[in-house]
DNA sequence: GCAACGTTTGCATATTTGCGCAAATATTTG
DNA sequence: CAAATATTTGCGCAAATATGCAAACGTTGC
């Protein structure tokens, strides 16, 4: 197994395994409209700023896309790049390696 | 989305989404065998007390099965578990809610 | 230009986390 | 029982991380 690869996917699953992005994450699920960070700040208990930055984190790994619209930026949830990564580990995980 | 749903789900992907816990549990799943902590050791650049807390981390989660065998202890993937939590992640990452 | 709004960033802080080492524990084997 | 083997745990440390606050920044609309 690649090193490069495992580093990838720890940091996408690092990404998704804090409370508070989770959160994030399962609230842009739920909309169908990419929303602003003031809108996706009630759902987790942190203040603007920390949104911003949990929002990053989630862009750096591509489980986000932003748009800047006016002065605001939306947000919203890669579905299908997220499904198929998390899709892909579970079929590694579940394969196993023949050795005679 | 359930809080206490969330917090599992996190934990995890965070368990998971550490550079040497994923890399043990990327070795484990080329083993038919269950593995002792010594052997596993190999994989990642951590010495047997890092293992051994490692291995705790992803048994609490119920990555990985333990089995006492005499003075060692061998460790299993539990395949069928881990991957079916993240398709069902990736399930409802995808799916997308309807509100009229 | 200026005020309002949404967002980001710098700073300080508290907490968590991963790590190695050495000691403790448990189990087998001579 | 003593030595060897496998694993866990206590301790200390360094690095990473999450957070709030205040200030800065960029954009819109008067």
């Amino acid at each position: 197994m690649n090193e490069v690869d495992v580093k990838e996917a720890a940091s996408l699953l690092k990404a998704l395994g804090e409370f508070n992005r989770l959160s994030l994450v399962y609230r842009l699920c739920e909309c169908k409209t990419p929303q602003n960070a003031m809108c996706l700040c009630e759902c987790c208990s942190v203040d603007a700023s920390g949104v911003s930055r949990h929002l990053k984190v989630l862009a750096q790994e591509g489980v986000v896309s932003v748009e800047q619209r006016g002065r605001e930026r939306t947000y919203s949830l890669n579905r299908a790049f997220v499904a198929s990564r998390l899709r892909v580990l579970a079929d590694k995980i579940e394969a196993q390696k023949e050795e005679p």
